[in-house]
Order: structure tokens, then C-alpha cells, then sequence
DNA sequence: GATTAAATCTAGTACACACTAGAAAAGTCA
DNA sequence: TGACTTTTCTAGTGTGTACTAGATTTAATC
């Protein structure tokens, strides 16, 4: 029972390293046995196909996420302004990203190449990690401090975007961290890359 | 001489259109050829490789979205506010990559599913396209008009990263158009979604 | 230490893919 | 029309993929 367990993480860990460097085509059952010194029909002593395997990866790296971000919220204190909030989880996500583990870095970097039933599988993961910002935002809006004539639905799209396209050029050996990332999207998102006066007109839609 | 002319347009289109919807490894040569109804043996007559087919594609698709943008910079006055040019650039991208044609569409959307030679084969291009916005952010900073604290080159890739994902949750059927998707990205990040004074601390890096 | 159960391996199947060779058809122009 | 070229098709090859069946080994239990 025991070393039934432990071989179940190692190839899940092969998974989700795999992943998150080649994507999802390159990763094949074959070369995950491999990066464990396993023959590829023994993967399925484990797990019943490839896409039950990826899925459970990415079960694990959406809820890595939405736990970094949320506890990450709860440390702020009770009075704290929704700015801050805003920041707190950005940089949360950022670090969880790019800096943490296989499993978030995984979601991210096969979004967008799962066959339909994976994509289909993880849209409700999605949608609850969505939810957290959808209120973050809410409660900035409501409160008077964040503009409220922008759609929040975009504007939680574009953050999260920002973020998410960040795994594609970030390198965690330069001298940039993943915090830094996180700092200079919330610098942008929120306070403006402008100098001086803002306009702020009003936006249709 | 016409025909073959012909006929190698339908099948970048073809193939554009593909690699846009459905991704690098989803867009096979059979496919292709069943969707302009001919043989897949009958694509090699034009083109040497299903590689060689995609990154012509890809290399059109460069073009197109430097075209708009170079375009849209073309037409403002030329005292212009550095703010303007970035607000002119961000909303051509938008409706180059998100309302324009298959081309653009596909060279974001299959961005980090290639395999390594035809990642290899873009990175020129990429770079070049990089140029235009190192600018757009350089002048505006020279200027005076934008902050000068924040690291320029992870501004510029933030920039590109929330225009770029949003190719993974536009919706051309929905009411928000790709100008409006433009337009958000640019409040956001040179106007800032804050309201009140700011305090636009330094960030190290 | 013998018996049973768990875990892995060997050896294969079936299929989709990019791609090739050579025959057949379609188009061009005297 | 007939000779020639261009284009497309038919029919295949080889490779890599996910996955299966059954034998074999390794580990756990009494």
C-alpha cells in the first residue's frame, strides 16, 4: 500500500514537471516513465489513461493557486484598504505561478492545448478561482476606491492575463523575482503607468 | 502558374484559420486538405513540410499585426502625447490579434505550442515587434509623461501578455469588441484603475 | 519460509500522424 | 488535336502514440 502511494506521486510529480516545461502534446506517458526509471504500461497500473493523469495535475495546480491566494488574503488585517487586498493576491498569484511549484506553473502552460474533455473538465476550477477577484474587485469598486466605470469582467480578465501570459517570458535565473512581477502588474493595473493628472474617461460597454 | 497560386492561398487560409482555432497539434495536413477538399498528399506539391506551411503562416501573421500598428502610429499628429501613441498601439493590437483575420490569431494562439524550430525560426520577428513597444514606453518615460520606476522591458511584456491572453476568453459574438478590450488594457495600465491621489512608491529592480 | 497480493515488465495491438512514389488527371498552347 | 506541363490522386511507408494482455517479479502476511 505504501509504495503504491509513493510511486503514484512520483509519476504525478513527473506529470507536472513535465508539463509546465514542454506542454501538453510533448508530454507523453513514455517519456513520464522514463523520468521515473518505469516502463510506460506500468503508469497504468496507477492511473486509467493519460488524460485522467493530466487532469489530476491540474486538479492539484488549481487548488495549489487558489490556496496561495487565499491565504494570502486572510493574513491581512481587517481594516485594510481594497488596494491592498488587490496586491496582496496579485503578487500571491504571481509568486504561485512562476515562482512555486510544477502544478500551478502546469495549469497555466497547457491552457489552451488540453483536448476538449481536460478543458472541459477544469472550467468549473476556473470559474471558482475567477470568483475570487470578481470580489476583490467588487469590493474595490463599491467601496470608492477603484474607478467603477470599467467592466469588471474585462478587467479581472486582463490581471489574470497579464499574470498568466508571464510564464511565457519569465525566467527565474535573471534578476527579476516572481514578486517583482506581481508588484509591477499591480503598480500598472491600479495605480497607472502615468505621471501627473489622469483623465479617466468614461469608457462605454 | 494561376492555379498554383490558387490553390497555396487556400491552404495558408486554411491553415491560419485552423492554427487559430484549434491549435498547432490539432491542425494535421489531412485536416487542412479535407477543409479545401483535396488529398493531404496534394499540400506537399506546395509547400515542403507541414512546418515550413505554419511558419509561412506565422511570418504573414508577424507582418500583418507590425502593418497595423505602424499604421495606426502613422496617422497621429505629430505633436502627439507619448500616452496617445501607447492608447493607439494597445487598440491596433487588440483588433489586429482579437477582430482582425486568422493570421495574427494564429501566431498568439499557437505561441508556446511549436515545436523548438519553429519557436526558433520567430524569435526574430518577435523581437522585432518587442522594438515597437520598447519605444512607445521609452519615449514616454523620456518625456515625462510616464513613470520612470517601474522596470521597462516587464512593463512592455505585461502590456503585450494582457492583450495577448485575452485571445483565450474574447468572445467576437459578446457585446465588449476588440477596441474595447484595447481600450481597457490602456486605462488600466497608463491610467490605473485607482481612484485618488496615488502613491506610486518606488519598486526596486 | 510458504502463500497470497501488489507492482512492474515484456511484448504486443491499433491508430493517427507526417510524408513519399508513381500513376492519373487537368490544364496550356502550338 | 496533340504534345507537353502542371497539378492532383491513389496507395502506400515508417514512426510515434496511447493503451492492453498476460507473464514475471517484488513485497507483504501468516
Amino acid at each position: 500500500m505504501k509504495k503504491s502511494d509513493r510511486t503514484r506521486q512520483d509519476i504525478l510529480d513527473a506529470t507536472a514537471s513535465s508539463l509546465a516545461t514542454a506542454g501538453y502534446t510533448a508530454t507523453t506517458v513514455k517519456s513520464i516513465a522514463e523520468t521515473i526509471g518505469m516502463q510506460d504500461a506500468s503508469i497504468y497500473y496507477h492511473f486509467s489513461s493519460k488524460d485522467e493523469l493530466v487532469g489530476e495535475v491540474l486538479d492539484i495546480g488549481t487548488a495549489r493557486a487558489v490556496t496561495a491566494v487565499d491565504q494570502a488574503l486572510a493574513e491581512l488585517h481587517d481594516d485594510h484598504d481594497p488596494r491592498e487586498a488587490l496586491r496582496v493576491a496579485i503578487i500571491a498569484h504571481a509568486e504561485a505561478v512562476l515562482g512555486g511549484g510544477d502544478y500551478p506553473r502546469a495549469n497555466v502552460r497547457t491552457f489552451g492545448q488540453l483536448p476538449p474533455n481536460l478543458t472541459h473538465r477544469h472550467r468549473q476550477g476556473h470559474r471558482n478561482y475567477g470568483q475570487i477577484w470578481t470580489r476583490l474587485i467588487d469590493d474595490g469598486v463599491e467601496s470608492g476606491a477603484l474607478r467603477g466605470d470599467l467592466n469588471r469582467s474585462v478587467a479581472r480578465l486582463i490581471i489574470i492575463g497579464a499574470l498568466c501570459w508571464a510564464i511565457e517570458w519569465f525566467d527565474a535565473g535573471e534578476e527579476v523575482s516572481a514578486a517583482d512581477v506581481g508588484e509591477h502588474v499591480f503598480q500598472m493595473v491600479v495605480n497607472g503607468l502615468s505621471i501627473g493628472e489622469h483623465e479617466s474617461p468614461a469608457v462605454s460597454v
